[in-house]
RNA sequence: GGGCGCAUAGCUCAGUUGGCUAGAGCGCUUCCCUUACAAGGAAGAUGUCGGGGGUUCGAGUCCCUCUGCGCCCA
């Protein structure tokens, strides 16, 4: 049933939309869960953030999976290719605020009447209102409503691009299913004591108003200052000066710290104290490797916390915690309990309420008025810890924080972690470097608790006690089957929600947990774990996790950590990391750089198969430059295929079949020998993930095909030679569209779909991958000489002709060819071939030499004859 | 400072375990409307394979070192 017929002018326009929709009706692409694992191939896709926004970094990777994948279905497996969408957190939070111009405000009660803003999505008007402050379920509700929308346009994008996602099971990560196992998830690991709680110093940003982890930090350079500040001795000694960029936190000082070697400050280490300038608390001086000799005086004051060496000290010294910054980023507005005496308190009160930098040029006054300060503060610049989407400097709060353990802390579990990275085939290879290379720099625990609304909750209640305080170290669980729930409207068995709140009851853990952690059960949300026993069967753990080498540390490594916990297993046999695309300035495209194309102009302008062919010749792993041209090179190649197709199927009047025992002529199976080590290279590279290599022997052989072997078979395949001989070139062309129809699905799915189906049943991307066998059998052994002869022997004529700039159908009166003898008598099997290309008249016999080249000696018509 | 990668024609990149005279495409120059394709075709020019050293009969490829660039981390 071809649904095709050949046009007589083949272009590509609306190529896209037809085979979709044909696709989209087949279904093709579903998967069908009754296959056995072994049968099975199966994708962890990147569920990408669904930020309205689409950038060709996009068609980019997913275009790299779909190649595996495709060429996977051709190869007899069933492909499991679901696609999810990342709209859980703070990107959704972040777009929902700003479409709409909300805020969320935690404390107001819900909203049943509330509906979206009529001004949404108009930044301008958005601009001239103030923000709406609503409930905290009405501005979920506005999250789940743009998170739709965006999933709609970025659906419409990979269809257009072709991706053969299996577009029945797509999930969103924050929908029911993904909550309901990211919960599991979690319970999970509270059962089995890999997720544990702890009231300790965490990484705090004053904006987002939460917790953030290792792994979302950026180090940048600030501009800062050094003080020279006065610490006097309790036992009347000399003053010790220290040098510190944030004088603010001298009222958190618990001590100072000098180096264990250096001579200057060892006399101190023994139980001397000093007293704080101003607030005159005493500290005791002490001694740690970390402390730095040659920074400012080469004493340091430890405060609680002005960055992650303090919590360093703080911990291994043993040392008190003296907190004066709140989770607003502001000065505690009480004076805290350790500072006493009327100077102290009346300059603590100066402080009180202040942001940080208020409270810093604030205590600068103080210091200089107390002339505790010497001289003026000396510019500097330091690296300062920033959240990676933030843009204030993080503090560190002491808070109750949810942790999951991933080595951190365990030197046993890192190496079991860094084990499971050796039953990973990671492509390109190096980076699994990259994976063991962060294990091994972990610090701390795995941080999951965030101070947000938009996200799983963490899916647990602490009961109160009679003084209405919460009893941490024992939560309640909920059942599994309830699952999911959020504390904050769900009640725990035994318990009713009026005694939410109320001494003897419960309270809800208010927390959400950060989107890694649930992003990082992407394996077992897409596969069914806990919900499809025979779907999780037959594709976890799942062949190929396809994403950026730049979040190896974060989504690569904490699936690893949920499945090694959860599965005692690998969740992937093979990891394939995509590089980056490049402005042309080598700089990485991103949004945020405002360097970053929209795909869907380029979709239009040179079609999908065009654009593929761009995102196909980047490397696995390889960065690799926006260019324009590869994709006008990719739609010529295209176009070539139509052409080349038609050509091919305008011969013997409609007669599709392939009858090996037909091609008898040497040329035309030395053309099929050549083509069958094509095939089995493309195999292999494909095997190995290498689909770039694949595309480029095939688009070489194809340009090869057509401007040669099509050249010289022209002719014969007219008829010029006899039925016979014309039979032989038609088989032989046929099996090889057959075959290079195929190699090129992968890549160009659509225009290959189209020319398929001039000539074939079904669609081409559920038909074999071409083997090489039969190929090669047809071929007879003749081995790919008499070919790469003809090839020559023709170029050398084109040349002569070129080279006297006359036409190439200009005639040759006669030519005398000149090669090695084994040459020669390669050429003479092929000679009618290469007369009829290179319209020679007359052949005389060639001269033997010793050279390789072949050389022909021509006699051109004379112009004008 | 540590880890990983990259450096080959003007541009974008191939170059398997070392092996003949280092390749492709684009761009450039010249020519050709040829009955699949002018959205095409033919031909041509272009390189101290980043620098230096070493191993080898032989190095773009392996080792050392230096320089420059990128990413991740401290």
């Amino acid at each position: 049933m071809s649904t095709s017929p050949i046009p007589e002018k083949p272009d590509l326009s609306g190529l896209e939309d037809k085979w979709d929709s044909v696709w989209d009706d087949t279904g093709i692409y579903h998967f069908d869960a009754s296959k056995d694992r072994s049968e099975v191939f199966s994708v962890d896709t990147p569920p990408p953030t669904v930020s309205g926004s689409l950038h060709v970094g996009h068609v980019f990777s997913y275009t790299h999976t779909d190649n595996i994948a495709r060429y996977q279905r051709m190869a007899g497996k069933e492909v499991f290719y679901p696609m999810g969408w990342d709209d859980n957190g703070l990107p959704t939070e972040r777009r929902v605020q700003n479409y709409y111009g909300v805020r969320c405000d935690p404390s107001l009660p819900y909203d049943e009447t509330f509906t979206a803003p009529d001004d949404a999505g108009d930044p301008k008007a958005i601009k001239k209102r103030r923000e709406i402050s609503i409930s905290r379920p009405n501005f979920i509700e506005l999250c789940h409503e743009l998170a739709m929308k965006d999933e709609l346009i970025f659906e419409a994008l990979f269809r257009r691009l072709g991706l053969s996602v299996d577009w029945t099971r797509t999930y969103e990560t924050i929908n029911d299913h993904s909550r309901r196992i990211s919960q599991l998830g979690f319970l999970g690991n509270l059962e089995r004591g890999e997720a544990y709680q702890v009231e300790a110093p965490s990484l705090w940003d004053v904006t987002f108003q939460t917790a953030v982890a290792q792994a979302e930090l950026d180090d940048r350079e600030l501009p800062g200052a050094y003080h020279k500040l006065r610490f006097a001795r309790s036992d009347g000694g000399p003053d010790v000066w220290i040098d510190t960029t944030r004088p603010e936190l001298v009222p958190s000082c618990v001590a100072l710290v000098a180096h264990p070697d250096d001579e200057r400050y060892q006399p101190l280490f023994d139980g001397a104290t000093v007293t704080s300038p101003v607030f005159g608390v005493d500290v005791p001086v002490r001694a740690h490797p970390l402390a730095d000799p040659d920074k400012g005086t080469g004493i340091a004051m430890i405060c609680t916390f002005g960055d992650t060496t303090d919590v360093t000290w703080w911990r291994e010294l043993d040392l008190p915690v003296r907190t004066v910054i709140g989770r607003d980023g502001r000065f505690t507005s009480e004076t805290p309990e350790w500072i006493v005496g009327d100077t102290a308190t009346d300059a603590y009160r100066r402080l009180a309420g202040k942001k940080v930098a208020q409270a810093q040029s604030e205590i600068v006054e103080i210091l200089r008025e107390a002339g505790e300060m010497d001289g003026e503060p000396r510019p500097t610049t330091h690296p300062v810890k920033f959240f990676e989407k933030g843009d204030k400097p993080l503090e560190i709060v002491s808070s109750r924080q949810w942790y999951i353990r991933n080595g951190g802390r365990d030197a046993d579990l890192r190496a079991a972690l860094i084990a499971r990275g050796d039953e990973i085939n990671w492509i390109p290879d190096y980076m699994q470097s990259r994976f063991a290379s962060w294990i091994e720099g972990l610090n701390g625990d795995w941080l999951i608790s965030r101070q947000r609304f938009f996200g799983v909750p963490i899916p647990l209640w602490y009961p109160l006690d009679t003084e209405g305080e919460p009893n941490w170290d024992e939560p309640l669980t909920p059942e599994a089957d309830r699952l999911p729930i959020d504390p904050s409207t769900d009640v725990p068995a035994g318990y009713t929600e009026d005694q939410r709140g109320k001494p003897l009851g419960f309270i809800g853990e208010p927390d959400i947990m950060d989107t890694w952690a649930t992003s990082s059960l992407s394996p077992q949300i897409a596969s069914g774990w806990k919900t499809d026993d025979a779907l999780f069967a037959a594709t976890f753990p799942m062949d190929m996790r396809p994403q950026a080498h730049d979040i190896i540390r974060t989504w690569l490594f904490s699936t690893v950590v949920r499945s090694h916990f959860q599965h005692d297993v690998a969740p992937w046999k093979n990891a394939a990391l995509s590089g980056w695309i490049l402005d042309p300035d080598r700089k990485k495209m991103s949004k945020s750089k405002g360097n970053a194309v929209v795909p869907t102009d380029l979709l239009e302008k040179y079609g999908s198969d065009a654009v593929r062919y761009w995102a196909s010749s980047g490397r696995p792993g390889t960065d690799t430059a926006f260019d324009e041209g590869q994709m006008k090179i990719g739609r010529r190649l295209a176009i070539k295929l139509l052409n080349a197709s038609k050509f091919v199927l305008g011969f013997g009047d409609g007669d599709t079949t392939i009858d090996p025992s037909r091609i008898t002529e040497t040329l035309d199976r030395s053309m099929l020998d050549k083509l069958a080590d094509l095939v089995d290279d493309t195999t292999t590279a494909f095997d190995a993930f290498d689909y770039a290599r694949a595309l480029e022997r095939t688009e070489a052989f194809f340009w090869w095909f057509t401007d040669n072997h099509v050249e010289l078979v022209k002719a014969r395949c007219y008829g010029e030679h006899g039925d016979t001989r014309a039979a032989s070139a038609q088989h032989a062309l046929r099996m090889a569209l057959t075959t290079l129809q195929r190699l090129f699905a992968p890549f160009l799915p659509f225009v290959t779909e189209e020319v398929w189906n001039w000539w074939q049943d079904g669609s081409i991307h559920v038909a074999d991958w071409p083997g090489s066998d039969g190929v090669r059998a047809a071929a007879g052994g003749v081995g790919s000489g008499p070919s790469d002869v003809a090839t020559e022997a023709l170029s050398v004529v084109r040349r002569e002709k070129s080279e006297a700039k006359r036409k190439l159908r200009t005639p040759v009166r006669s030519a005398t060819f000149a090669a090695t003898q084994t040459q020669l008598d390669l050429l003479d099997k092929v000679i009618d071939d290469v007369k009829a290309a290179g319209v020679i008249q007359l052949v005389t016999p060639g001269t033997a030499t010793d050279r390789t080249e072949i050389e022909v000696t021509a006699e051109l018509e004379p112009e004008g004859s």
